[in-house]
DNA sequence: TCTGGGGTCCTAGGACCC
DNA sequence: TCTGGGGTCCTAGGACCC
């Protein structure tokens, strides 16, 4: 068993917290961020928390208490949560060189290296540090495996003695500690699992971590043995520094009205393909296979409908405007008149790097021809002058199928023109 | 629940081959 | 047809994550 030291540093209500450096008159204010079309609430400050509102309750459930408890609610804004993301991990490298940006508002540091330190110490500057230079408050989990320190971590927020840092190596009352974790809570444990296993009396973490491996892996699977493995302080969930390349990449969106007529859905679908081939070209990959799929609302009592269809392109490419003419086609396969759709997708697979796709004698590649350089253009234009500046005619100018959103906020630190003004 | 969007991994079972 | 064994590859579905 290697001793290692994971540090988890997790954002305390990133979106909450995002909105609110750039109003800080909102600092004890209660926050919701809505998803998108404003339909659900996808995160709170901790004042709204205490209200007892929960995560994916319906936004219009909560309107009439906007008022009563002044709350402010907004529209996500992924652009500013972005930015701001990357201000926060630009801070977090330089306390190890060995970080895994894990999600949008967690990250990974490998401190097994520094093992001299006061770890608490340390975890105490590097809040300290992210909160001065971005304004995001963290907590900070040490522990021996990833699961450990996302352990560590959710105790360092719910308990405010602990200052934000928890550390759980060598901790003399670790089984206690443990106990006091819901399996539920406990990270690869789900829904699907935690019923499974309260059914057999593991209720918490400790129990989880007592468990025979032959058993939980005939009712887990491997992925269930390696967290079991992992709360017994054996590190067996990789690290990765490395960006590894996404396997698919998917853009969909529900429409904020139900959508019949077939020339409505291909512009949404022409326009998630353009965003979709944008986040391929962002990382230099390539593909060569496309799916669209569309589905109706199962949750109206009405008929329903949904279905995919797939198309293999000729040379991997990321390059608009093939992929474009193959989901036109494949929607058009798939499509029915007379149902109210509530939603299509498209989903690029079988992706590789641009630089290792197979050349063809009888196809242009990629890379070699014109088709590149045009793909480059517009991204430069798009990223300077705002996101569509410069768009495909598929993608339409009526576009009924956009989603709502009411409570918008300004990019702050996107767009020239809605920076915050200092008076 | 009247519900968002974007991902990953694992397994079972079918197709196909010898 | 009262039907062998074994391997690989692919896909659908189910579980998980943020």
């Amino acid at each position: 068993m290697r001793n290692e030291i994971f540090a988890l540093v997790d954002c305390n209500n990133f979106y909450a917290s995002c909105e609110r450096v750039f109003q800080p008159s909102l600092r004890t204010t209660p926050i919701g961020v809505l998803s998108n079309n404003d339909g659900c609430i996808v995160a709170m400050s901790k004042e709204m928390k205490k209200l007892g509102i929960s995560r994916g309750k319906p936004a219009f459930k909560i309107f009439h208490l906007l008022q009563k408890y002044n709350i402010k609610l907004f529209s996500s804004n992924y652009a500013l949560y972005g930015d701001m993301s990357a201000r926060v991990m630009k801070t977090l490298s330089q306390f190890t060189p060995e970080m895994e940006v894990y999600s949008i508002d967690e990250a990974f540091l490998r401190l097994t290296e520094f093992q001299h330190l006061d770890l608490n110490e340390y975890g105490k500057e590097i809040r300290d540090t992210v909160f001065k230079w971005t304004g995001i408050p963290v907590s900070v989990g040490i522990g021996r495996t990833k699961t450990l320190a996302k352990i560590a971590a959710r105790i360092a927020k719910k308990y405010s003695k602990f200052n934000g840092v928890f550390n759980t190596i060598d901790h003399p009352k670790m089984d206690k500690i443990l106990e006091t974790i819901p399996v539920e809570k406990v990270w690869g444990i789900g829904r699907q699992y935690a019923k499974k296993l309260k059914k057999y009396g593991i209720l918490n973490a400790y129990k989880l971590s007592q468990v025979p491996e032959y058993w939980v892996k005939r009712q887990l699977t491997v992925v269930g043995l390696r967290t079991v493995r992992e709360l017994q302080g054996d590190s067996c969930i990789d690290f990765e520094m490395d960006i590894i390349p996404r396997k698919e990449v998917v853009a969909s969106r529900s429409f904020g009205i139900p959508i019949t007529e077939l020339s409505d859905l291909q512009e949404a679908v022409a326009s998630h393909c353009t965003r979709a081939v944008e986040k391929l070209r962002e990382q230099n990959l390539v593909a060569s296979y496309v799916t669209v799929y569309l589905t109706t609302n199962r949750f109206k009592n009405e008929p329903q409908y949904a279905n995919y269809s797939s198309s293999t392109l000729i040379v991997p490419s990321a390059y608009t405007p093939d992929f474009l003419k193959e989901v036109k086609i494949a929607l058009k396969r798939i499509y029915r008149p007379n149902y109210n759709y509530k939603k299509v997708g498209v989903m690029i697979s079988k992706i590789m790097h641009q630089n290792n796709a197979p050349l063809y004698f009888f196809y242009p590649n990629y890379l070699d021809d014109k088709r590149k350089d045009i793909m480059d253009n517009v991204d430069a234009i798009n990223k300077n002058w705002g996101t569509n500046t410069i768009r495909y005619a598929a993608s339409g100018t009526k576009q009924k199928w956009q989603m709502q959103r009411e409570f918008l906020s300004p990019s702050y630190t996107t767009n020239w023109d809605e920076l915050p003004v200092v008076r």
